[in-house]
DNA sequence: TGAATTCACTTAACATGTTAAGTATACTCC
DNA sequence: GGAGTATACTTAACATGTTAAGTGAATTCA
């Protein structure tokens, strides 16, 4: 099956691919997105702008900024990602009067719509994830991702 | 601080996003690669880049679908990085003979010499990882991961 | 054996990731 | 109160993510 090709039996000066933290990181959530992606595209979203309709649909409004805390997202990513989201008139801006620089993102009506129609196909895969890996073992995951974020957010780089 | 903009009081039809597993999953993998990304990008690297050159350094050759797969990268995206990593004489490719769709791809001497040369770099943000989050949390972590991938992936969509 | 299918990429097109630079607006402090 | 600085985005440029379509080479099987 597998030739030599695939071996290299150097001593190399870094540890091996399989135990690297992002990389497992990765597969992990490609392996979860997986899920996920083919029932945002029938709903005609990528998996970011659905990222900022679900981040607004739990709030009135937020500032850009917040935003992208909020959905992980670089600024100029959720620029145009709320450019495209406000002509199809499902995010509108508020323009705030004391700093002009600021301004207020929310959900339209059909936005709202949108988020509701959406949801349930969400949870449905999320109820996939849980019957395959586990309520238990999915809490547990949770909480190390947390302590691990705490970890290094905590400590200089 | 927060004020009632950020919040909003109706019940919605889905979890809230802070138990979202692909956004956790997102977060611990941004809180990690935030170490990395500066060191690479002192060798003039991007993530991917140094994921190709990684995956390679491990073996003698790969070929162009096994490679993606190793580095967890789309075939279109592999080909533009094997046209940038080929113009920069880090990665050769080598025909296979018995079968002309089908090419090798490895380090060159220079690809060699640029891994040994980030290697030592990369280490030293593992450990500063490992000194964070401690090297049991790290081992959990990867476990967990690991099942969770074993369990998603063994079960049909 | 040759038409149909499959395979291993590659291209194309558009969305997002990433860094640097640009543009108003607000703030600071002399 | 005005120069200097900081803030909150937005643009620009290039790399990658994602899906669909294209291309040539191998395989299948009637």
């Amino acid at each position: 099956m597998a030739d030599d090709r695939q071996k290299n039996n150097a001593r190399l000066p870094m540890r091996d691919f399989a135990h690297s933290l992002p990389m497992a990181l990765l597969q992990a959530r490609e392996s979860a997105m997986r899920r996920f992606r083919p029932m945002l595209r029938r709903h005609g979203l990528t998996e970011q702008q659905w990222r900022v309709i679900r981040g607004l649909a739990e709030v009135d409004g937020l500032e850009v900024s917040e935003l992208a805390e909020r959905c992980m997202l670089l600024a100029p990513s959720l620029t145009r990602i709320l450019q495209f989201l406000e002509t199809k008139r499902y995010v509108k801006r508020t323009r705030v009067e004391t700093d002009q620089r600021r301004s207020i993102v929310s959900l339209t009506r059909d936005g709202r719509r949108l988020f509701e129609a959406v949801a349930p196909d969400s949870e449905a895969c999320y109820a996939q994830i849980e019957e395959a890996f586990g309520k238990d073992g999915l809490d547990q995951l949770y909480e190390q991702l947390r302590r691990m974020y705490v970890a290094l957010e905590s400590t200089e780089s």
